[in-house]
DNA sequence: CTCCCTCATAAACTCACCTTATGCCCCCAT
DNA sequence: ATGGGGGCATAAGGTGAGTTTATGAGGGAG
């Protein structure tokens, strides 16, 4: 369990320059001047040209090519760039999460939502919100499908998201999205290599790595193979499973949106699967004659294909 | 151009933590006490005491419960840790990527790939081989097709990534996955919201942002409307593109591989096309006869679906 | 009851980063 | 030719966040 993702290589930070430097990159490359780009992010010239150089120093790689007509990327520079990138996004949804997790009662917008959808796919749409609606507060909550089911009842959100079955009563919902759940191996373990795909009978006759009892991922998998499921471990977070499954516990069966970049890394491989219905819709809803409006509806709006 | 990403909200960098804290709060939650993580990280306890506290003064959040049995995430602080470790997922790509740009010549395994390869698809691939093989030195030199061949043909690469059409001569090679080019705009663009697809007679009749002549991109897509596609703009990167396509300068023709966040985020749509063969193979090639032993069969073994 | 593990607090040190104040280089316009 | 302005680099000084060491308080297990 301690031979995952976080497998402390222990100095991470000491070797990947920090946000702000990744941040005047970026600038840099849109700006195309270090000092342009100092001025953009509110510091110094100096102030600038000093952090490029330091980050220079750490990576061994020269940049930036400095020209008394401004500066403009290396080659090496522009693939760093586009590697710093993805963290500064990755920074932006977090940012626009913890906003929301902040966000108090007197919000403009109040979301809840399960924590699969909190987790992978709120921050991308709260992102796209504020680029619409600038001035928007959102406060978000988050919990499995029953607890955002009460807080709509309670009229202490104005809007949820939850993945679950169920259509309870007193809401309104629409589908959003689709959602499908996947069997995943670590690629050593022999599943990842078969070709004809595994019947309802093999998955159920093998025991898992799942979520508990209770988590819409569970209740799906149940009653796709007739609340057979077999648990060789029961976690209680979709990391914790992810983890367990690249460490080659067994075989998980998680969220195709939980696994997305495991697969592109091939820390873990999708095994097909046949006769088994693992798909599951994404709704959002709201008290029965409350639809969202304004901030709400645009949310909303977002969140549908 | 400048309300894209980096749309400078200047200060990203004060409202997320920086990537120590982030890895201290994986720690924390990995080992179940803020003792055992500072010792994993190589720090004091109370340094790490004092980093988590100022992490949660900084989101207004709490994010463990604090017991002298040892501390837990709260519901808010697995949220964030989950979040977090996006960032530092990203991080660890880009430092896998980092240390490969930088390696020397005497590396075990020099590696020349392609911008498109290199920039979404390498970093991945380094972490997983790093797992298997992790004293083996990489070096990677980023190009287009032409430059991967020419560095192999000249021995001063073991192994190459391409994406283009072309099979060089001298060079032996191995498909190793799909790709493929596709149509997407703003979502409020008309034709995010058409539902019959597009012909390739519409597709050559308007004016779309493209990559430039020369680039793997704008060949296939020229071989596949007949040399016919129409440029609105020309850019030199595929991030350029993005980020006019975003902003919502016109329709755009990328590669899936660039724009998987995009498209989740709704940050960009995928416009329907038929009757146009977009798809073009990944392969990974080497110098006749020096099919690679060693780190580069591990490393092509992984690339392989 | 005692030992050990938990976390919190306090005080002193370090050092990375920022700002201010320069200087040099190049291009362009007067 | 000759300022002016934009570009970057360097030097010197200040500030603060993060670190360590040292210590104390609380709870659980033997």
């Amino acid at each position: 369990m301690r031979e995952d993702v976080g497998h402390s290589v222990a100095g991470l930070a000491h070797r990947v320059p920090e946000l702000g430097a990744l941040e005047l990159l970026l600038a840099v490359a849109r700006l195309g001047s270090l000092g342009r780009a100092a001025r953009d992010l509110g510091i110094t010239q100096p102030a600038a040209s000093s952090r490029i150089r330091s980050m220079e120093r750490q990576l061994g790689v020269a940049l930036v090519d400095r020209s008394p007509a401004g500066s403009r990327l290396t080659d090496a520079g522009a693939l760093v760039t586009d590697w710093a990138r993805r963290i500064v996004e990755a920074a932006e949804a977090f940012d626009a999460g913890a906003q929301a997790l902040r966000g108090r009662r007197d919000s403009r917008l109040r979301v809840a939502a399960s924590m699969t959808i909190a987790e992978y796919l709120l921050p991308g749409w709260l992102i796209a919100l504020r680029g619409r609606r600038p001035d928007t507060a959102v406060s978000l909550l988050a919990g499995n499908s029953a607890a955002v089911v009460e807080r709509l009842l309670a009229d202490e959100a104005d809007l949820g998201f939850v993945e679950g079955l169920s259509v309870p009563a007193g809401l309104e919902e629409a589908v959003i999205a689709h959602d499908r759940l996947i069997v995943v191996t670590a690629p050593g373990h022999p599943w990842a290599r078969r070709r004809r795909p595994l019947s309802a009978t093999e998955l159920a006759s093998t025991p898992l790595i799942l979520r508990e009892e209770g988590s819409g991922t569970r209740q799906v998998l149940d009653a796709a193979l007739g609340g057979l499921a077999r648990p060789l471990l029961e976690l209680s977070s979709t990391t914790a499973v992810k983890a367990s499954a690249v460490s080659g516990a067994g075989p998980a069966v998680l969220s195709e949106l939980a696994v997305g970049e495991e697969l592109a890394a091939r820390r873990l491989v999708s095994v097909p699967v046949e006769d088994v219905r693992l798909d599951r819709d994404l709704r959002a809803v709201w008290r029965t004659g409350h639809r969202p409006a304004g901030p709400g509806r645009d949310l909303l709006a977002l969140t549908r294909g």
